[in-house]
DNA sequence: CTGTTAGCGCTTTCAC
DNA sequence: GTGAAAGCGCTAACAG
């Protein structure tokens, strides 16, 4: 094991120089940082973030936060579950380049986030997911720095965010269909005044067709519910009333390319079909669905970066992040 | 913050006590460690891991292994992303339960995993999915406790492994059919030669079927392999010769499913079907896919458990998870 | 069984 | 700018 004070010595500087280097290089002399620097390397030396957490008198944690989830999950969350890779690894791969590391942290209720500051658990929070209000003041409370990074931007002002900008995403996706030359659109969608971001979505895609009020099927979200929407569409489809749809994720696309299949109906011919969210199980339908990438690794990435930061300077976070297009073949061009 | 002298003050002991209270009860009197536990809890202590990994020499860290996903991600590889949220938690429970913390590490080389023991960064590892010879030899080579959780058992002796019991699996979907009535099995499988994991799903299940050799269809995974197949199998059912498909992974039966249905074919009335994993997108079929759980989550909790266990007594680690049935609705019963 | 004591490797005053 | 020195909270000898 390499000390700081073998690097010391072998630099020919005190281990105090040595701590300054790696930590506040400004106040060394840059010759001696590069001395200091370059025997390290030579001795591979890496420093001991248990013993610097605990000089420091901080926890040396970055906590990963996320509501303890029960046996009972349901199928949504099941299917969310594909994004917990992204995550980890983003939050992860910023908090690597810190000083600090990462700890995995679940709560089942506001008393459990209270502990944390009590604890000196964390010298800051990224929150997974976090919307119910209570727990979001909860963390506030804590005077620990935080970010949340979730689907939605904050309903409060000054809270420390990173969010998937749902409503660009809707926005892109009528864009897509706009540039492909689609005229009279369509938007599937379940529960759209309970689920905000539904209706983030909704409104993105609404409002980038100018001059058109995009017809809406409110239906159920889910395959059962993709179906039963799509089999309402059918006859606007037939009629011409419509030439594409942009359903609101992808697990209700998968009911709607299914029901429209079973129809007759030809995908992109008769209509365009647009998803969102980009999960996997797209590839288990005939077509290759055009979709909209939620950018989940890159909001997770950048929250955690932009907490780093502020852990210094004290900024607030507000930090949108726009989602992609993924290509597919459910979209045709069509003449005007 | 609490530190371990509040403790002791509180419990009128001696801090070395409560030290030893929490590390190795049995060697104070209970009388004290109850009264070292009291104070404890009533002051709300938590130890510090930092100090306690600091003072221990060791880096207090149990280390997550696994090799670096590069961006080219394939479909496959995205399909078992899904695991990795069950993995995660099930490692962290455990890690959790004892002084240390866990922390995630990907490597590219054997290089990266050399440089683990150089660095001293884990008292202990967990390695994910470590399938490669020379990498498992690297990991031993360390000299510090490891496990190796996956998907089968080692191919050399005394590899300290907790994995999925891939034989017992398809013994199980055999154990189904035969229990249902079935007698005319069909094993869809593919690349059968070359994935062990397929290799050992086909001998479970032909070696649950006495007396009889399960018909064997070896062609591709995935859906569009799975539609193939069963392309094949189509005149095996219709004449008869066959009442049951098991399907070596859900992936592939999702294929299988689409196609017999789309064959006119009836599931389960004209043939029972079981697939292989439990993947959520069994849920995008129009039948609900019986198939098999994997019990990753168990595979890496007790795995984890027990490299805890042995990093004490230096045990061998050699942990067979037996896979589990999920219920669905395309296994019927047969008369005989 | 229990208490005393000496650090683990690092950061951060405090002098110079 | 730099070095000396004092601990951060804990564990592991060592004595009793």
């Amino acid at each position: 094991m390499i000390t700081r004070d073998d690097v010391a010595r072998a630099a020919r500087v005190s281990s105090a120089t040595v701590s300054r280097a790696f930590n506040d290089p400004d106040s060394v002399s840059p010759a001696r940082v590069k001395r200091v620097m370059d025997a390290a390397s030579r001795l591979g030396y890496t420093p001991d973030k248990n013993a610097s957490a605990l000089r420091r008198s901080g926890a040396g944690t970055i906590l990963l936060l996320e509501k303890s989830r029960g046996p009972a999950v349901d199928n949504d969350e099941r299917f969310y579950r594909w994004f917990y890779a992204d995550i980890i690894r983003s939050v992860k791969s910023a908090v690597d380049e810190s000083m600090l590391q990462l700890a995995l942290h679940s709560y089942t209720s506001v008393v459990d986030i209270r502990a944390i500051g009590k604890r000196r658990l964390a010298d800051g929070i990224v929150c997974h997911g976090m919307v119910d209000e209570a727990e979001v003041a909860a963390v506030r409370g804590l005077g620990i720095p935080y970010v949340i990074c979730r689907q939605m931007d904050a309903t409060q002002p000054g809270v420390n965010i990173s969010f998937v900008d749902e409503f660009s995403g809707g926005a892109i996706a009528a864009r897509t269909l706009v540039d492909a030359g689609h005229r009279r659109p369509c938007h599937i969608t379940g529960s759209l005044a309970h689920v905000p971001v539904c209706g983030a979505r909704w409104e993105g895609f609404a409002s980038a067709f100018p001059g058109v009020r995009p017809e809406l099927i409110d239906g159920d979200l889910g395959i059962a519910g993709g179906h039963a929407s799509a089999m309402k569409a059918t006859s606007l489809i037939k009629s011409g009333g419509i030439d594409c749809i942009f359903v609101v994720n992808d697990l209700t696309a998968v009911g709607v390319v299914q029901a429209l299949l079973a129809s007759g109906i030809r995908i992109p011919g008769d209509i365009s079909v647009i998803g969102y969210d980009n999960l996997p199980f797209i590839g288990t339908l005939p077509v290759s669905l055009t979709t909209i990438d939620i950018q989940m690794g890159r909001t997770y990435r950048e929250g955690t970066d932009l907490l780093l930061k502020s852990m210094k300077t004290g900024a607030v976070i507000h930090n949108p992040v726009t989602p992609t297009l993924v290509p597919g073949g459910t979209v045709a061009m069509r003449n005007r």
